[in-house]
DNA sequence: ACTTCAATAT
DNA sequence: CATATTGAAG
């Protein structure tokens, strides 16, 4: 109980107020219960706690309220929180290149809602890393082996390494799939199996179709984002460049390529429009349907300006991360032990001028929103 | 019917 | 190498 009265005391507060206080606390977190379903378990307790405390006798905690809510409780009254989980964990990262941890990510809260008459709304998820980082939880990080056949294709199990997990459905399958292709869609037969070997799968594949997609993991995002930040920037690092490092047997220049590709394609401002009216600190939470959630784009301006810290409580992981925002990315001892392209080589005329694009030195960052393509607005998007 | 994304094509 | 287009998947 010292515990209480420290704290009451420096409320200043009766145990009567502080468990008014611890009540309303509770109140205020029901909704999120179910984000942040210890928090409200420890109010709860420690609302009880005060009381038999206060009173000696155990008395109900609940008396208003419901211990535990369920999430279809909520749903019942409109739109729901789907997902939002934060759960940044990188439990299995990779063995191997773990020191660079850091963030990873900046604007990847996204809001879902669901409502229950409306399956499109806003279910933008907001960023292409969606895939990235649901797929393939466990790295491999076998990258020694010679494994990662480019043919392989994980399922996504979002667990493990993934940031996010929805709560609902979601099946795991082990993980232990490192490898595994696709089945032959058509013309391949079976043959090769048989003798040698397993893998070879761009082998015997006769006829053009289509290489098996690359399925980016999130280990190898992770490395991917690692290179890049080695070499100075989205901007400045090239596909060649970026694999080298990478290190990861099997990625073509290609695959890395088109990545990177996307990774600029997103990682780059979003979204022109700017929100006006309110300052961007004045509303960290916007209100979505019932429900405050907080806003990406906050988590994203935060990353820039405001420090790191809080990036990483209030923003969830997300995979992209600025990226080279910062300095000191992994081993730097000496500033040109690497080096830094910095400025792309313009070819000659054009590049209309008015691409945002050209950074200066430091290595790129542009910590801006990418929060994305979408809500609400449809187009935006090439297909059409 | 739409979006996202890796693979290709330029 | 950068970008644009394609085609598959969700």
């Amino acid at each position: 109980m010292y515990f209480f009265t420290e704290k009451m005391q420096r409320l200043k507060m009766g145990f009567p107020d502080y468990i008014q206080a611890l009540e309303e606390e509770r109140r205020k977190i029901q909704v999120f219960c179910k984000e942040l379903p210890l928090s409200f378990e420890l109010v709860t307790q420690a609302i009880e706690a005060c009381r038999q405390q206060l009173s000696g006798t155990t008395s109900e905690y609940n008396l208003n309220g419901q211990s535990e809510c369920s999430e279809r409780t909520t749903s019942s009254e409109g739109p729901v929180l789907e997902e939002f989980i934060p759960i940044k964990k990188r439990a299995s990262s990779s063995p191997c290149c773990d020191e660079d941890d850091e963030d990873y990510e900046q604007h990847s809260l996204r809001q879902t809602v669901l409502n229950e008459d409306n399956k499109n709304n806003d279910k933008r998820k907001s960023d292409w890393l969606r895939s990235v980082q649901l797929w393939n939880p466990d790295p491999p990080a076998e990258e020694d082996a010679t494994k990662k056949v480019p043919g392989m294709e994980l399922k996504r199990s979002g667990s493990g390494g993934g940031a996010f997990q929805p709560f609902h459905k979601e099946e795991r399958a082990a993980k232990a799939t490192e490898t595994l292709y696709k089945a032959p869609s058509s013309t391949r037969v079976a043959a090769a199996s048989s003798s040698a070997g397993e893998l070879t799968p761009e082998k015997n594949q006769n006829e053009g179709q289509r290489k098996q997609r690359r399925c980016w993991s999130q280990d190898l995002h992770k490395r991917f984002l690692h290179a890049l930040q080695q070499l100075g920037g989205a901007d400045s690092a090239t596909p060649k460049q970026i694999r080298e490092l990478m290190n990861v047997d099997g990625l073509t220049n290609d695959e890395v390529k088109s990545h990177l590709q996307k990774y600029r394609l997103h990682t780059r401002r979003p979204s022109p429009l700017v929100h006006n009216s309110s300052s961007p600190q004045a509303a960290p939470f916007v209100l979505v349907g019932n429900i405050f959630v907080q806003s990406p784009e906050y988590a994203a301006v935060a990353t820039s300006t405001a420090s790191r810290e809080v990036t990483t409580v209030t923003a969830p992981a997300g995979v992209y991360a600025p990226v080279a925002t910062h300095p000191t990315p992994v081993s730097q001892p000496s500033a040109d032990s690497i080096k830094k392209p910095q400025f792309k080589k313009f070819k000659h005329s054009e590049h209309s001028n008015s691409d945002e694009r050209g950074h200066h030195s430091e290595g790129a960052v542009h910590s801006n929103s990418p929060t994305s393509s979408s809500s609400t607005h449809t187009s935006a998007s090439p297909s059409y």
